[in-house]
DNA sequence: GTGTTAATTTCGGTA
DNA sequence: TACCGAAGTTAACAC
């Protein structure tokens, strides 16, 4: 990894046009050739940016990094601040703990949060268009399609209304009815559920993680 | 900006949990606190990091960042290979050309591009699934629901389905046709659009903007 | 500030 | 390899 301090301008050409002015800033090259130009605020999104597989060619106070689109970042340098260059290796990765696989697991566990009798079928209900995440029954035997996001948005309802097309066309299973069940639902996706005869759950995720810690329970 | 090379581990705990084992990392300390851990490959996305606002404090071989809602990242320090600091300043910003928004405001300033006679109604017409790029109406006084993508697709001409489903229950607007428009139009997304009745319109960037730009007229 | 959509999204999975 | 869905998404914009 290659850190350059310098003035500089930055111009992208590609799928869109951006323009950075003369300023200060961070200029890192990774190994594969990416560059990243870091400004002092901001989040962790560079200002801009080539992303590999690309190449940088560097000029006298010019460096253009080419992508295989034929997309350019050209830099021009005024002045440079600070240039090192460090060997990091290849980075043993992150190890990850999730939270919506983690939601769905507690609710297929814990089932009977969607109502008296109800009973699970399965997780991950294959369907020719892509998994449902809970198929379940309810105490009337009827069958219940789940839709399960962390936050409940319009493409969730959208997902499951396919869903439900899908599944209502077996007449083993129809009629199926869904259920959308997320932590947090957005008043437009329930406003689109509720009219698509959609019922709407709100998870609380606390209380279905207490019901399978022992060391929560009262007795 | 302070710059660290550093072999470190890396442990995030808040929305979720996340390990990062010992290993050389570029660890990016920005003015306003936040952190970003890089690897020398991957694409711009540090390997974790802390977003502002959010406060670091160092001890002996260990980094602790919290944020408001006291989430943290825990970095863990063996050895340290570099550590420079500098000066940036607070950055001019950039500057775009070429995005969605960009055509909404031309398109709707050239509504008759999409034909003779035509007139705004209002851009991001508010409905309850949400707003409609542009409103307008024809030369007949009909009206017309306009969704603008750069690239069009599928999903955008679901979008416009939804719109027009809802715009359709209302007497006031009924009956309201689609049009979608976009730089440039996927097979699929036309074929879709074709068979549910919806206009497609290829709008051309450049020369929408050089109605707007005095130095591009001939007369 | 809330809420919704776009993004040079990136990233990970599966078929 | 392509498509699909999630992301500690982040960023821009309207109300």
């Amino acid at each position: 990894m290659r850190l350059v301090i310098a003035r500089c301008s930055v111009d992208y050409v590609g799928r869109l046009t951006a323009h950075l002015p003369m300023a200060p800033r961070l200029l890192m090259v990774k190994n594969d050739g990416s560059v990243l130009v870091h400004s002092d605020g901001g989040s962790y999104k560079p200002l801009n940016w080539m992303s590999p597989p690309c190449r940088l060619e560097e000029a006298a106070g010019l460096w253009t990094v080419t992508n295989k689109a034929g997309e350019q970042l050209l830099i021009t340098i005024e002045e440079i601040l600070h240039d090192s260059r460090h060997e990091l290796g290849v980075d043993p990765g992150l190890v990850k703990d999730g939270v919506e696989a983690h939601l769905q697991v507690l609710l297929a566990a814990h089932i009977q949060t969607l109502g008296e009798g109800f009973r699970l079928v399965r997780r991950e209900y294959p369907t020719a268009i892509g998994p449902v995440d809970i198929l379940a029954r309810d105490a009337s035997g009827a069958t219940v399609a789940i839709e399960i996001k962390r936050r409940g948005e319009i493409d969730g309802v959208e997902q499951l209304t396919r869903y439900l097309q899908l599944l209502n066309r077996d007449p083993l299973l129809s009629p199926v009815r869904g259920v959308f069940a997320a932590q947090e639902i957005k008043p437009q996706a329930r406003t689109l559920a509720t009219d698509r005869g959609i019922d709407c759950l709100v998870l609380d995720y606390d209380l279905l993680r207490g019901k399978d810690d022992p060391s929560q329970r009262l007795f």
